[in-house]
DNA sequence: ATTCTGGAAAATTTCAAAATTTTTCCCTAT
DNA sequence: ATAGGGAAAAATTTTGAAATTTTCCAGAAT
């Protein structure tokens, strides 16, 4: 028999981003193996690699569990999450050129076209697939802010780091209303702008302020020196 | 029969973080079984988890290799370590009160006192236990650094970051002869320093240099506002 | 000489069951 | 009642082999 294991991956990757387990819920791989046909060693497997990203907890001799999310968990992703990114589009402002600027002009365009709809007509938003396309377009955008950053391990580590954030916001349940889009066209277009013009404070502030809703703790990860 | 999987475990990461293997020597379970006397599968759970602390490259169909070693490698896990360090340790000078300033000197005192030893007579230095004994007193001393940063993520990831920056460190066996011990010997005391002064700019600088031998490339990850 | 093809060899993934460990829960002793 | 013990149940880890995929290489065709 062939079981196809990337698609097993794939599956409870996007089970665990959109809160389909409770938080710190225990993920057994003899139950979790009847929902895809395979044995219980190929899910073991599966977790495993889920581990890699953050997306699941494993213990030695306890098994697999979906991440926990606390407020000290949800502050803790978003503050490291805003440090990486800062760093990071400071680093491709420096060193990105025009090409750079036009695959960010894009990413943007393609994000806040989808985010004016879903501001018109909140309703929009209850598609998930309407909801999937926004989820793409808000990655998008944001990885390649930091695509020029020079640093692979700062992209693939920021990579990791966004998937935790959404598990966080999505479990957290605060919905995407039409008020919520409408702040954070506004909150984009500000990255965008200082990106553009390469104004390295004001790009950082922005990117701050676009992700202090997240968190309630005084202190930014991203010290000021 | 029972085998001791976390013996496996670190007898692994040991010989990956001494170079052991070669870089992107492809690491076979089916071979590996041998030496430990358990099962292939057994080794591949193993290989599985030393993917997630970036000592081990895995790719579906095609196997584990030991992390490959470059220059270019090099220069992104130094320079990722450097924006870490010098992000947790603002915010540990921030956050950290007596008991952190206690814990760091004494972590330093440990450190010196092997450097000083070292720098006397490096043949010291060839003693694999005192080796040891001085990669723990090093680890120790920068994981205090950041230990008040109030990030567990933070955390975590440097202690990843660090892991894979010694594993490129001892692979291009860039001797620890006694004139490198009375170099870092400085760099470490202008650290620790800079941190008890609560200087944040001398600090961050000090780690850079502490750094810097360790890449060529000009820009560094800490960008410059 | 180079590229393409087929199939054998090697390596990886998957399976289902056995061995081990952890957890649960009921019974007993204080 | 409550804490402690211990066996049964549940869950995790390990095994050894089968199934699948990739790699390698010799021979044929261009």
């Amino acid at each position: 028999m062939k079981t196809d294991s990337p698609a097993i991956y794939a599956d409870l990757k996007n089970k665990l981003m959109n809160a389909r387990f409770g938080p710190g819920e225990k993920l057994k791989p003899a139950s979790l193996q009847g929902e895809y046909g395979c044995s219980a060693n190929t899910v073991r497997d599966v977790l495993l690699r889920l581990t890699k990203v953050g997306l699941v907890e494993f213990e030695m001799q306890r098994g697999f569990r979906a991440q926990y999310t606390s407020p000290e968990k949800r502050n803790d992703v978003t503050r490291f999450r805003s440090m990486l990114e800062q760093e990071g589009v400071t680093l491709s402002m420096k060193l990105g050129g025009i090409s750079w600027e036009a695959e960010l002009t894009a990413a943007h365009h393609r994000l806040s076209h989808l985010e004016s709809e879903f501001e018109r007509s909140g309703d929009l938003a209850d598609n998930p697939d309407n909801m999937k396309l926004w989820t793409n377009a808000e990655w998008s955008f944001h990885d390649t802010l930091i695509s020029r950053c020079g640093s692979p391990m700062l992209r693939d580590t920021y990579e990791n780091v966004y998937g935790q954030f959404r598990q966080q916001m999505v479990a957290q349940e605060s919905g995407f209303g039409r008020s919520y889009f409408s702040a954070i066209i506004h909150e984009h277009q500000a990255i965008l702008d200082a990106a553009l013009s390469r104004d390295v404070t004001a790009c950082r502030a922005a990117i701050n302020d676009h992700l202090k809703r997240n968190y309630t703790q005084a202190v930014a990860l991203e010290a000021a020196v």
